[in-house]
DNA sequence: GATTATATGATGGTCTGACCAGTTTAGATA
DNA sequence: TATCTAAACTGGTCAGACCATCATATAATC
């Protein structure tokens, strides 16, 4: 036998997907307006309430936008939510392993494709910001000029949607290894690996050699990801 | 100057912060029962709506659960969440590269990792869904074994984020060129290519050679794409 | 006393109607 | 025609009501 636990579909929900059918049909798009929340509950015969409630979740999912006094809309913001939701389901899963084995795939994999595409311009960003790791000794600016360099990596990618989930991951995986961090970069003798790994990845993207390009930022995750789990094993002190 | 659009928070933004912060701080985990919403209604001092409007947003987006008599609990259901949220991205921007780009990255990344581990289990499924394809002329069965194949594929290298994430990016690429397959399905001589492909798969994870198998799904993945592609230039007629 | 049936209260789901603060729009004015 | 102004409309919020469902405490049964 195979049952499913029966779920009644509540208004709000129904409303959702009447909106997100209109989308696949086309006949939404981004900058649509959609008619007004007491003209929608007329035509949908429900209270304007649940077509609040509607509207509020898509809002959050960065599907819609409202205006007071002036409308809604239809917009595309979804990556930027993406974020919040991927770094909350970290919080709920207490478990980092998964999403820095994705992030790992996911840059290195840009790193290839950075060797390959010779962005000069990318490049560049890459440069000033391993040039301000290499002299900047202060810890927050340190931590600051690391992520946009990795940033900068996806980004030669040029694809965003690649570098809005990369994103996600990386504030996830900080928010939950806030302490971790502090204790790793304190420490001068993990800088000074750090900076290698660094070098070791802009380089072989600026020369143009994708194997290598790959090889090395896998082997700086991993020497993080190593990093963070001894520190682990030693936080019962 | 940099200004910045002043965005006035409103009330239900605020509870789903407060919310939030509760389960960054661990004060709420998976499990957790909310207060009723008259209770927080009273707590927070705004009204049963606004607290109506945050929870169904949270519903939407996987973090919590309603139960009718019963009471509203913290779950994670986030990665079920962001495969429509994907797909709905998907549909608004009406540019399918970067999914598949995406796509490719991952799932040749899965089939490197999968000819790593020679996972018994995961390999056996796959050959299962294989010799469904080759059998099997149904299109409906056919592309059903195709995508449990690609599954299966991703199931071997034990990460659910990811298998996740490429679900998402499947349903959204599927949704977005529903036509399109049929007909790339339709031509018999792209079968015939389409079979051999996933036969290279299978046998380079079977054989237990990582580089072998990302090059094929790549190779794969590139030919899907290069047809639809096709496909869409004559799409005029 | 243990078990079952029942009634009570709590919970989420929905609706109505009201008020406010902005924005739009159309009409009045110059 | 251009400008100003008032009315209409929009989203944001609230209070209070009703229903169906669920959980629990109470009462009836064995």
């Amino acid at each position: 036998m195979d049952f499913k636990p029966v779920k009644t579909e509540r208004i709000f929900e129904n409303i959702i997907q009447q909106i997100k059918h209109n989308i696949y049909n086309g006949n939404f798009s981004k900058g649509s307006k959609l008619p007004s929340e007491r003209e929608l509950s007329n035509i949908l015969n429900v209270s304007r309430a649940s077509i609040r409630e509607a509207f509020s979740a898509l809002e959050i999912l960065g599907i819609l936008e409202t205006n007071p006094g002036g409308g809604t809309y239809i917009v595309n913001n979804v990556s930027k939510t993406t974020i919040e939701i991927m770094s909350l389901a970290l919080a709920l899963e207490n478990d980092e392993t998964e999403f820095i084995e994705l992030r790992k795939i996911l840059e290195s994999e840009s790193a290839y494709i950075a060797a390959e595409k010779q962005d000069a311009e990318s490049i560049a960003e890459m440069k000033k910001y391993f040039e301000m790791m290499s002299v900047e000794l202060d810890e927050e600016k340190n931590t600051c000029a690391d992520k946009n360099f990795h940033r900068a990596l996806c980004k030669a990618t040029k694809n965003k949607l690649l570098c809005d989930i990369v994103e996600a991951l990386s504030v996830g995986i900080d928010h939950y290894i806030k302490n971790a961090r502090q204790q790793l970069m304190g420490n001068p003798r993990n800088l000074e690996f750090l900076y290698q790994q660094h070098k070791n990845i802009l380089k072989s993207i600026e020369d143009g050699k994708p194997e290598d390009a790959r090889r090395n930022v896998i082997e700086h995750i991993d020497f993080v990801q190593e990093e963070l789990k001894k520190l682990k094993n030693t936080e019962q002190f």
